[in-house]
Order: C-alpha cells, then structure tokens, then sequence
DNA sequence: AAAAATGTGGACATACAGGTCCATAAAGGC
DNA sequence: GCCTTTATGGACCTGTATGTCCACATTTTT
C-alpha cells in the first residue's frame, strides 16, 4: 500500500510523546502512551538515537529523552532515519519498473508529485505534530462537553 | 519505501506485453519479453485472470491474451487487481498512525495528493503504456542512429 | 561493593511478499 | 485414444518487515 511504513509511524507516534517531556521518559511509559509494543519500540529507539535524533540512559532514572529540538526535526528526517534515504520512491512504479528513470509514463507526474510528498514530510516537523495533538485533543475535549459528556 | 509494489510494476509490464499481442502468449514468452520470473509470472497472471483483464488457455496453442481492449483497463485497475482495493493508502502516515482520519496532521495534504495519485493512475491506460513505450523506442533508435550505431 | 533499574545487542519467532517446483487438468495434433 | 503442450493449484522455499526474549552493560541508590 503507498504509504509511510508502520514502524516510521510507530517512530513518529513515539517521538511526538517524548518531545512533550523535557525529562527522560521510560520506553514502557512511552510504549503504553503511544500503543508501540515495548520490545519493538526499545528497536526503534536505538535507530533513532544512532540517527542522532533522541539521546538515551540505562540504569536507574535512565530513560529516552530529545536529543535536539522537536522543531528542527521533520517527517522525513525520521522517515529516513528509519527506512533509509530513499523514503519516497524515484518512480510511482517502482524501481523494477523502470530502471532507466525517464523511461517511464509517470514519470514527469511523479516527479512534480514525489517531491511534492518529500517536501510536505520535510516541512511537517515533530513541533507541528504536538501541535496539532493538543488542538485535536482541545477540540474533541470541546466536542464531548457540548454533547454532555462528563 | 513509497511506490506501487513490485508485483504490480511486474504485472503492468507483462500485460504491456501481453497487449501487443492480438493471439495468445505463452508465460515463457511473456516471461523473457518482460523480465519477470516465469513461475512468478504465472502467478500474477492468475490473479489478472481472476480480475477479468486477460484469459487464458491451457495445452497446446494455449496462452494467455486480454480479455478487454487495453485502452479500457488503467494502471489503477491493474494495482487494486494485485494488491486490493486499497492500493493508495488512506493516510500518508500508515493505518496505524491514525485510526481517525481526520486526525492526522497530513489529512488535508494527502487527502489532495492521494487523491492526484489514484486519479493518474485511473488516466493511465494500458494502451499508453504501450505507446509510451513504442515512441521511446522510436527515440532511443534514433539517438542510436545518431551516435553511428549499427 | 552490592542491589536495583533500565537501555543494549543479538538471537529467535512470526507474518507476509516474493519466488520456485511439481503433479495435474485441459486442449490440440496425431 | 494417446501424446505433447501449456496453464493451474498447491506445496514449499527465501527474504524482509515486524515483533519477542534474554543475558548483559551501565547508571543510580544505598
């Protein structure tokens, strides 16, 4: 299916909820607020932090913690760090398709189109992600009240 | 990484092939023109079977051809035929990521950008294949020509 | 120094896409 | 009717994404 992979969701998923901490957060509490299994989420965490992109302290009030500023990371910074450089594909039909580039009926579409995508994940940081959650998180908090909830 | 699957890039290149043909191809035949694994092979033409888009005939003279006039079947028919209906995913960020669409910061952007994508795919007929193909041959034989070869 | 807490790295398990193989069914030629 | 040809369906293999487990290293507390 075209899309980002599960596990660069469960990356974003993650990194959304450790950047609203400024202290280091434990991968259990961070596997049980963003719904990542733990041992697979510890996985994520090391290539995060070999990309540079969280830091991390074993022992006793150890923890995963922001290596750099939620803002200055993008979509596509994680994407990358997690599937690798090549996130959004040369062509739509992929690389068996059409190994010479040009050679390809999607090509100019899917050249104006791909970076189009790139260029939405490089401007999305993780900042933007939080954001978004608090104002979602507002507005269906509003939403209940009015129907009565609570 | 984000593209249609290789399958699909295989069985768009087979039934490229298979189109030119107006009487019916054997897998091998079909197998070496595309370069795509004839047993795999096999098996993607079963689904494109299944789909209505070629038939088949077994035994001696059999083969496979179209079993619908290829300006009639898009590149979006042929993916949903391989990979199911869901070929462009609901989200740009995965299911995962957000199981409540509109809860997605990529919502607005992918709503547009998916939808462009399905809708290329929709426009983009076998029979363009075809002719996309034949006239990029035409050019590289004339570049060929050009450079004094052969 | 010992104990407790917590990430690390690697081995292993599972699921699914990609790919191979073979016995069989169907179709044509004799 | 029999032989050859060719797709068919299913079993099986391989590789990669996803997911689990455990012994170990590191850090803090006592």
């Amino acid at each position: 299916m075209l899309s980002v992979s599960q596990t660069t969701g469960y990356a974003i998923k993650a990194l959304a909820c450790i950047a609203t901490q400024d202290k280091p957060l434990l991968i259990r509490d961070i596997s049980s607020a963003a719904g990542v299994p733990a041992p697979y989420l510890a996985k994520i965490v090391r290539r995060l932090r070999a990309a540079g992109i969280v830091s991390a302290k074993r022992g006793h009030k150890g923890g995963v913690q922001m290596a750099r500023p939620p803002a200055s990371i993008s979509l596509l910074t994680i994407g990358e760090a997690i599937e690798g450089e090549e996130l959004v594909g040369n062509c739509l039909l992929g690389k068996v398709f059409c190994e010479d580039l040009t050679a390809c009926p999607t090509y100019t579409f899917w050249k104006k189109t791909g970076e189009s995508i790139r260029s939405e994940l490089d401007r999305l940081s993780l900042a933007d992600i939080i954001a978004f959650n608090r104002n979602h998180a507002r507005k269906a908090g509003r939403a209940q009240k009015k129907r009565g909830i609570k």
